[in-house]
DNA sequence: TCGCGTACGGTTGTATACGAAATTATTCGA
DNA sequence: TCGAATAATTTCGTATACAACCGTACGCGA
């Protein structure tokens, strides 16, 4: 634990000569996912500014590349709030996930280089052998996705993919902490990974297919008990 | 013709009650569709706030959503430039629209309503009524295709699709200037139609990918003929 | 003549100040 | 007591001013 948890919003990577709103940006991404500030909080520029430390013109310009991505909306007159996913929304970004994920193991499965394929198995074997470290679990498993986006050799499946996965991210909650998600996904990831190795493009697009359809029945799993 | 062509760059949509950071994002795009600021043109924002007559504020904030979209990109020192896509981003960029457009076709055929399928046909009957005049027909084709993507009902799929078509309209012109494009396209968009019409999934999204397919050959025709 | 260092100009990054619009609270009247 | 109108407050949108950074060009020395 860091001994200035404070009431968290720290800026983060002051240090390096990125530009302020940078780090502002990095600070709000990282607040939202951590559930520091939940769907329907309202988010005021001032307010930010203040608990940054910094004046609105950074906050203002980090709000603005959030509000394009999606993760706030402006309410009239009262500043922006914190989107949240609707139930339907939630089922069409699975389904895109669905149709992405699946193009970029089938590229994979074409394109991927002998290292990549390595890494892939090194991410898979790392993530197995975190018993009940969700948090790790998850950075792990999303290291494994990126890393076949990247081997599609396709910058904008690449970058459309990376979105969602934010706006997964933005979900809250991991559905690895559900009993049995983590063996299951750990099993569909081995068989994607013997798919792309064999250079099967068919096979390993229906793999990943069904994977995202799995991680779809957790999610709903996870969402209704509630 | 514009009685007030002036060097371009005319603020759009001033009367409206809209942002003016927003008006300025729209010229700009203008701007950059019509050819105003060619690839490798340097982006000052101090020159674009002078000839917009608006301060520098408004007009960062529109440079910076340029950014997100990748239409602009940073040059250290010389403010921004605008990009250029090389061979393989086009490449990519078609191959991404292959996946994209045929799952909107194949959702389509699934979920669109008899007024969607009804404006379709108008908006292609309308296409193939146009003869000569290719910026209408690049119009036509665009709602043609948008009426797609909302008739896949799924707002990822629709809005990463647009940002595709985006780029597209920074290619320049279109590929409806290549003899007989233009009819080739007319046949493909009524087949897919009928596919649409028809409910018919898998044959939709076989045809929308060869459509695209088609897209991409008259494109590097164009490219290759520079 | 070539290389290095310094100085200058240009460009962005950030802060602050002002104005407009919308919302909410309060008060007055019925 | 309830409704409507007005005033006050909050919040964003825009402008302007200042500071820091990065290239480039010029000059000096070897």
């Amino acid at each position: 634990m860091s001994d200035q948890m404070s009431s968290g919003l720290e800026l983060v990577g002051r240090d390096s000569g990125i530009p302020l709103s940078e780090a502002v940006f990095r600070s709000l991404c990282q607040a939202l996912c951590a559930g520091l500030y939940r769907p329907g909080d309202r988010l005021r520029e001032e307010e930010v500014a203040q608990r940054l430390k910094v004046s609105r013109t950074p906050v203002r310009e980090a709000l603005g590349r959030l509000m394009a991505k999606g993760f706030v909306e402006p309410a009239s007159g009262r500043g922006l709030v914190v989107r949240s996913l609707d139930a339907a929304e939630v089922l069409e970004l699975y389904a895109m996930r669905e149709i992405l994920e699946g193009a970029a193991a089938r590229l994979a499965a074409q394109h991927a280089s002998q290292p990549e394929i390595d890494a892939l198995t090194d991410l898979e074997n790392a993530f197995e052998a975190q018993a009940g470290d969700t948090a790790e679990m998850a950075r792990l498993n999303r290291a494994f996705h990126e890393t076949i986006f990247r081997a599609a050799r396709n910058r904008y499946l690449d970058s459309a993919l990376q979105e969602l996965q934010d706006g997964i991210a933005l979900l809250g909650i991991t559905t690895f902490s559900i009993e049995g998600r983590p063996a299951t996904a750990a099993e569909e990831h081995r068989n994607l990974i013997e798919a792309i190795a064999s250079r099967n493009p068919d096979h390993a697009e229906k793999l990943a297919r069904i994977h995202i359809q799995e991680a779809l029945r957790s999610r709903l799993r996870l969402l209704q008990e509630r």
